[in-house]
Parts: structure tokens; C-alpha cells; sequence
DNA sequence: CGCCCCGTTGACAAATATCAATATTTGTGG
DNA sequence: CCACAAATATTGATATTTGTCAACGGGGCG
């Protein structure tokens, strides 16, 4: 079952333009984190899309830095079924678990074939006591998490099917644009299934099959063998029972920072979704 | 609205034997980080139950240290209804959110009379840079609060109100212990009502009475005008539907930290509870 | 004493899951 | 390029869980 094997290495990582500066660990705003990481990573780490990058109870030794691709943080039930926890994209800090070198409580699967640059873990404490800059990013970093993680709890505690797949979607779509801003919203690729959607929502796929049913009825969204198109932005946040009012700050949490750019997408994205 | 007013003040917070050393902040692990958080702090505020710590939307000037008493983490849907987040027990750090000084995306309200430490933003900015400890313990903490909530996502999106109830009670009980070793199994004060597990647990207050009844009868546990009684810790456990081989590794996720007697103590408690 | 918050209970409605059958799309090997 | 297999999506009938509405009980506190 723990499928992850320690596959590695061909062609290292070229730090320049890598994803992690863009929203990960190496986009600390004082210093240029990513020399710094570059001194303390052992090596690179590559797995197949559907292999487990930390299986679950596994030993976490080192931190990874997604580089490239999608992966899914989700936890098993005895019963076979699953609840995704978190979509994660390139940037994302894997294998920093509470207990230094505990057992990773929720597994990470790739939902792509995916690209990881390895820090072991004496290392990342030595650059953390040699760069305080980079522990208050991580803990930036948690704290972003927890918050999305907060308002999926929101979302599905308290919403109904069909808004906890528009917000599912929203989310997604954002937080696609601020990576890839060239993405056009009629036809957008998510590596998801249906399924997936479902583990997300803590639906059934079968139910989330006629939700989506519905919202394309209604000329919202379509979502189809992996394509995601948005018809009508405005009614997707609708949808979504996003107060428009905390449209912004929530665009805002889900995209890169306080830096320019950062902040400027997402702001547009916003605008571009709360206006025309 | 916002009951936040900034009533402040009386009796100074005595560092050496505040909370926030057990399981908070100063409890870092190399430096005692208590009289350097002591030399950045402004000043201490007390909060009435029932009053907001932070309003949703207000911005957050400051790091609060949450020394005594419960808050709880809290989200406002458009008709009024509320999901509960997280519960604060002291040594939360509250008021730290993704995109320094932004509004809060989600509020924080004293469920029990309340005292808190404040440190000033700025402050804690120079805190960070000339004590890189506070930093990662900083990720650390924010890292374990989204495996916590990660495992409620799991509880709300998978399982059925049993097992949430059951979930939720268990994990406020492991906490409570942790904090205070000497309470008894047979009478223990939560100052919740049936109410805020319902908000917690994404149900309506009606059903988990309903359910609160059945656990009752079958004598696993009683929860009745804030007393919690736990008539079976086995059984809870089971009602729970955590797989009794993860008991410790998430008995451990909810204790303080690698430190020789939070450990120790949650470790004692999983046993206890796995066991007789 | 009386009020108010909290808890309890019942009848009914709505949302979602389950089970099962069928259709569509993608990918793969000739 | 075609044929086929596997994965994914679609649809219908029915069962289960949970929510809603409404009424009532009980206990603490002024």
C-alpha cells in the first residue's frame, strides 16, 4: 500500500524559476530564500501521478518543496472511503508535521506526475536557526493553511451540496489563475474527477454528479472529464453563498501574499468576479 | 455588533506561571521564550464571556496569547447560523493571520471569562527577528492546528453525527486533560452548551440532543448543562470511529508538544483510555 | 416567584446516500 | 486509424439521515 518508494532525481531543479519563489517557502519577502534552500536541499524527488508522496503513518524525515504538479492531502476511513483535506499546488510545504519527526497523520498522494525538492530535516533546522526569516514564512505559510482548512470546514458543516461544489470550484479556479495567470475561464484543466470532487465536499460522487447536472442546467459551470468551464462568474460566487462582501479578503487568502503581484491578481481576479 | 471593545487591564499576568508556557508560545524549547515575550508584550485584556476577543472583519494589530479561560474560533453564514472552528484552551495564539495586519477572516469569542496576552504587532515582528525560536514555534503551532482541523474536516465530511459527537467530546476531554492532569473522568466542566457542539459538528442542536441521548443509553458518555460525564472511555473511543491503532499518534496531535511530560501525559491518557 | 436559557420530544419534510444499470470518454495496443 | 478495455460519468428507484417546526419541561438566577 505505501507506494512511495523513494523514486528520485534526473534533472535537478533550477532554483531561478522555480514555482516554490512564486508562493512557496523560497518566496520569503526580506531575503531571497531560494539560494538559501538551495544550500540546505539534499536533492530532487519526482512521483508518478496516484503514488503516495507521504504515505499515512509514515515517518517524516525531510520537507518537501512541490515544485511542479498537483497533490492531494486526504485521510483514510477504516471503510475504504476517503476525505481529501487539501488541494495542494506548486509551493506547497509537505512533511512539516507537528511533532518533529512524528508520523505523517494524513497521507499526500500526487494527483499528477509531480516534482518535490528535498530538505532533510537537520538541514531545515539548521537554515531556520541561520535564517529566521524563513520560520516566520513557514509559519505564514500554516497559518494560510489553516485558514482555507477553516473555511472548507465552514463549507461543508454548514452548506448545502450545491454550495459546497461552487466554493470547491471558485477556490480551485483562483488559486489556479494566481499560479498560471494565462488560463482563459472557458476552458480550464483540473486533474480531478467527479470523485474527487466528492471526497473534497464530503459528498458522493453519484450526488455530486447531479449537482454539477444542475449548475450546468443553470448556465453556472460545467465540469467534465477533468475540463472545468466557467460559464457565469457572477453566479458561480453566488452559488458559492460567498458573501460578496468578503469576496476580496477571501481571494486574497487563497492567492501568494502581501507582494505586489501577488496581491494585484488576485485583486483583478476579484474585481473580474464581482463585476462584469 | 462587534463587542470588541478594548477593556483592558487590571491584575498584570504573572509570566512565570502563565499558561502560554504549558502549551503556547513561550513553551519553546531551546530558549525559555517566556521573559522575552514578557519584554515585547504591551499589556494584558480580559474579556467577558460571551464577547468577541476579534470580530470577523476587524483588523488584527496585534498577537494575543491566550492565558486563561476557553475561546472559540467561529464563522458567520449569511442567515445567522455560525460553524464553530476551533475551540481555544490557553496557550492558543490567536490573532495571527495570513497577510500581516490584514482583517480577520474569521472570529474569535470568549466562551468563559478570559485573559490574554498582547503583544503589539511591531513588537512581534522584532520578537521573531532576534528570537528565530518563536518563529518555528509559531509554525509549529499553526501546523498542529491544521492537522486538528484536518481531522475535523474528516469527522464532519465522512462520518455520521454519532461519531462526530463522540469525536468532538473525546478530543475536548484528551485536551482538557492535558491541561489540567487532575481532573476525574466521572465530572468534568465544558463550558459549552448542547448548542456549540452542533455548531461544531455541523448539526442542528435538536439532532445532537437526539443523539447525546443515545450515547446516554448506551452508557458511553452524558453531556448535560456543561458537566461531561464518560461513563466508557472504550466505547467512546470505538463511537468515535478512530482506528484504535492512530489512538495515540492523534492523542499525541492534541497534547502540547515532543517536551518529556506532554508526551508522557498524553501517552498515559491513550493508554488509559485504550485500555480499561 | 417568575423569567429565561437550555434541553427534550414528536411529527413531518428535505437532503443525501445507496444500489444498480447504462452511457460516455479516454487510453492502449494492434 | 480502429477496436477494445478501463475509467469515469449519468440516470433512476429507493432507503437513510438529518433538518425544521412546534410545543413543552426543568433548572438556575434575579
Amino acid at each position: 500500500m505505501s507506494t512511495s518508494a523513494k523514486n528520485s532525481v534526473s534533472t535537478p531543479v533550477d532554483c531561478a524559476k522555480c514555482r516554490a519563489r512564486v508562493d512557496g517557502l523560497c518566496a520569503a519577502s526580506h531575503l531571497s530564500a531560494a539560494p538559501v534552500v538551495a544550500r540546505y536541499k539534499s536533492r530532487d524527488r519526482h512521483v508518478k501521478a496516484g503514488q503516495d508522496v507521504i504515505g499515512i503513518g509514515e515517518p517524516c524525515d525531510a520537507i518537501y518543496n512541490l515544485v511542479e504538479g498537483w497533490v492531494v492531502l486526504y485521510n483514510l476511513l477504516a471503510d475504504g472511503r476517503q476525505q481529501i483535506l487539501h488541494f495542494g499546488l506548486p509551493g506547497a510545504v509537505l512533511g512539516f508535521e507537528p511533532g518533529g519527526g512524528a508520523l505523517a497523520t494524513f497521507g499526500v498522494k500526487a494527483l499528477t506526475d509531480v516534482v518535490l525538492c528535498v530538505v532533510p530535516r537537520e538541514n531545515f533546522g539548521r537554515a531556520l536557526r541561520s535564517h529566521p526569516d524563513i520560520g516566520m514564512r513557514l509559519a505564514w505559510l500554516m497559518s494560510r493553511d489553516r485558514s482555507l482548512s477553516f473555511s472548507h470546514l465552514t463549507s461543508i458543516g454548514r452548506h448545502g451540496a450545491r454550495e459546497r461544489i461552487a466554493h470547491l470550484l471558485l477556490e480551485l479556479f483562483i488559486r489556479c489563475r494566481a499560479q498560471w495567470p494565462g488560463h482563459r475561464i472557458e476552458e480550464m484543466h483540473l486533474p480531478l474527477t467527479q470523485e474527487h470532487i466528492g471526497d473534497a465536499t464530503g459528498l458522493t460522487g453519484v450526488h455530486v454528479n447531479r449537482v454539477l447536472g444542475g449548475l450546468k442546467r443553470n448556465s453556472i459551470v460545467e465540469f467534465h472529464y477533468r475540463r472545468l468551464r466557467i460559464l457565469d462568474p457572477d453566479k458561480l460566487v453566488d452559488a458559492a453563498g460567498i458573501d460578496p462582501h468578503l469576496l476580496l479578503p477571501w481571494t486574497q487568502r487563497l492567492a501568494s501574499e502581501q507582494g505586489a503581484r501577488g496581491n494585484a491578481s488576485a485583486a483583478a481576479m476579484a474585481h473580474r468576479l464581482a463585476a462584469a
